[in-house]
DNA sequence: GAGTGGTCTAGACCACCGC
DNA sequence: CGGTGGTCTAGACCACTCT
């Protein structure tokens, strides 16, 4: 068994305080359930507000609480299991894929969107924004950046703008057979513009999926999606039904 | 009298200075260099630290910097592509799967493992330890729940114990067929026990990867992985090689 | 307007690293 | 030892939401 150490090390305050507050939330607090306010809860505990908030931090990040400027501070509900499924590979817009267009527009991508396109840095493409939703809420926001080569025939229309023109340029991606696509997933901060859409304070911690859609033997799209990472839990394969991390959701001490 | 509001909506000053420092790695810095400490940077800037520290830790998150204790704050290289594939569907421990066997205890799982295994909540199970290193640093830490019903000729052995033991474990897992697997990815907060053997501290942001085993018609195994969410890029597919967001990566002033 | 979380300050001390 | 980042405090004010 074990040999367990003493604490020779002191424990930090907000790491202590984070571990007492996610076992009352598993013993004493149901699901939407409002906590007591910042103030309160650092008199209580005896610290300051700032260390209490260092607390509640670690339990956002966790998916354990939500906090609303305004509003207060609630339990939140378990992480949603949003599909990323890799199966069939298929092409962005295929019948229902969960994303609905917002808008498209025509603009030079970030450098480095470029170069894994395989466009000059200051060509523009299409910029195809999209978001999805889940149990009414916002949970993600895509950018997918479609190169003018990868749907030439779209040259001829002008404008049917917004959403239309979106399912346009999504429609005219999808005319060749999709050769293969390659996915990665990363941690990163949201945009102001993400962070708006997905209901978020710029800077939220999000996850961000980026995948290449390959055709023609090029890169014939990118797609940047940002999931709010508080609120999902991405999954992949068939059954979305993992059910794991902390403890009890319910139950009383 | 004016009430004008200028900036409708003025961007916070951590948010502003995360923005300036973001495009000064970009043109100024060269990787691995340090920055000057966090006083002196307060002062330049004209904030508070506290107010500097958040600017910081947002581009921590992002990968952007590294920040050690005792030694400063460094720009960090970029992030590792780690692969985490699904296409061949594998037991873990096969050939080379880039895990390392630490070592294996038997003991009961937390409460949300036992109820994905199917097992008793007080019902022990083998826990395998493993590690996973890429250029040489740590990136990742797992867990690999296995209950004892799906290694069934293990009971004979009595403790070779350690990374054999662990190999042991893996080896007996392997010997039904494999009918499938399940995974899900979302964002964490390393315990004390994960960051340690990740070089980091308690509570610092991981990308956690929970992935089912199926065979025998039941949940064989379940192993939950703790990556570095600061220095990895979970990459899944076949090229590994997507250089995706922020920008240029070199060049002097 | 009252109450919430979000931002910011100016200080202090601690834990760790390298010399 | 001196210098670094990490923790913590006790305040202040702002932005937001609800009533």
């Amino acid at each position: 068994m074990g040999t367990t150490q003493l604490e020779s090390v002191p424990e930090p305050k907000y790491w202590h305080l984070r571990t007492v507050l996610s076992e009352a939330l598993d013993s004493e607090f149901a699901v939407g359930e409002i906590l007591p306010n910042e103030r309160d809860l650092a008199a209580r505990f005896g610290v300051a507000r700032a260390t209490l908030r260092q607390a509640l931090e670690q339990l956002e990040l966790e998916g354990r609480l939500q906090r609303r400027r305004g509003v207060g501070t609630t339990v939140a509900p378990p992480r949603v299991g949003v599909d990323v499924g890799m199966e069939g590979e298929t092409w962005p817009g295929t019948s229902e894929d969960a994303w609905q267009p917002v808008d498209c527009t025509v603009g030079a991508p970030p450098s480095a969107v470029a170069d894994a396109l395989g466009t000059g840095r200051d060509e523009a493409v299409h910029i195809v924004r999209r978001s999805r939703v889940s149990h009414g809420r916002p949970v993600a926001a895509e950018l997918l950046y479609v190169p003018r080569a990868s749907v030439p025939d779209l040259t001829a229309i002008d404008t049917p703008s917004g959403a239309a023109r979106a399912r346009a340029v999504l429609r005219e991606l999808r005319r060749p057979a999709l050769e293969g696509q390659d996915r990665a997933v990363e941690l990163g901060s949201a945009r102001a513009d993400d962070a708006k859409e997905l209901d978020r304070l710029p800077g939220a911690p999000v996850l961000v999926v980026t995948t290449r859609f390959f055709a023609g033997g090029r890169t014939a799209a990118l797609s940047v999606a940002t999931y709010r990472a508080d609120t999902c839990r991405l999954t992949f394969g068939a059954s979305g039904t993992v059910e794991i991390h902390h403890g009890p959701e319910r139950q009383a001490s």
